[in-house]
DNA sequence: TATTGTTATACTCTATAACTATA
DNA sequence: TATAGTTATAGAGTATAACAATA
């Protein structure tokens, strides 16, 4: 976590905006009060996190009614998002080589096991793709 | 994390109390500043973190010399200490059964190869015996 | 001069309560 | 009445700077 940390810190990106960020990109125009379900997050911290990435410049609101707004990436957030998913994912792509070849194909059966025994109680599922 | 975490409130220890009372039991009379170095802590921070262990009767300080303070478990800081562990040890158990058996054998080897691969720059070893 | 413990401080993350306005 | 967004606030976790006493 603390590595994964320095990557997104090359963009200039917290963990939980990397997520919302990911999250926002795969559900253009998704609410902000569904984010917050999805991502777990209080709908008070969720303020001033969507503000910060607005004053960037990295995403916008559209009112959908009188209460909810729809959220969704800039031109540029789309493009920071996708950087830094690629930077992500190299990172993983560098912990996985670190493992011996022979065990690679066991690392994603073991997460899944240890992942759907976690979600018990609440479940959360893949967040990316909340229709 | 979040599970551990609750295992934890359990018996009224945050993950930081556990690791540090862990590392107390195994090293009796280890220097505040040893600690730090070993579990990665500011110096600054372990003064409340130490304060509040000892204001729960759970370690003693005794002068070494004239700065610096050895910290060991008192009698209660053993039993919490080792039923916390215990609790710990039934928790991972328990993500370990929910891995199916013949994959079971591979998670200690993977995890092993990721954490050395990680340890490449800081490198903090097990952190329970520092001799 | 370097180390140990300490104090003060600040920033981030997270949690709760309460408010406004809308459905 | 329930929901969406907001504000204020409080508690942890963590970081730095500075200080006194000691090695």
């Amino acid at each position: 976590m603390s590595r994964l940390h320095d990557e997104l810190a090359n963009f200039s990106l917290r963990h939980t905006e990397f997520s919302l960020l990911q999250l926002i990109g795969a559900n253009p125009g998704i609410k902000q009060s569904e984010a917050c379900r999805v991502l777990e997050i209080q709908r008070a911290n969720m303020v001033p996190l969507v503000a910060g990435l607005e004053d960037r410049g990295l995403l916008s609101r559209k009112p959908i009614d009188g209460r909810s707004q729809g959220i969704s990436l800039t031109r540029s957030g789309r493009a920071l998002a996708k950087k830094a998913l690629a930077a992500v994912a190299a990172f993983e792509n560098g912990l996985i080589n670190a493992i011996p070849k022979h065990l690679q194909q066991h690392v994603e059966p073991i997460l899944l096991a240890i992942w759907s025994g976690c979600a018990v109680d609440g479940d959360v599922g893949t967040a990316a793709s909340t229709s």
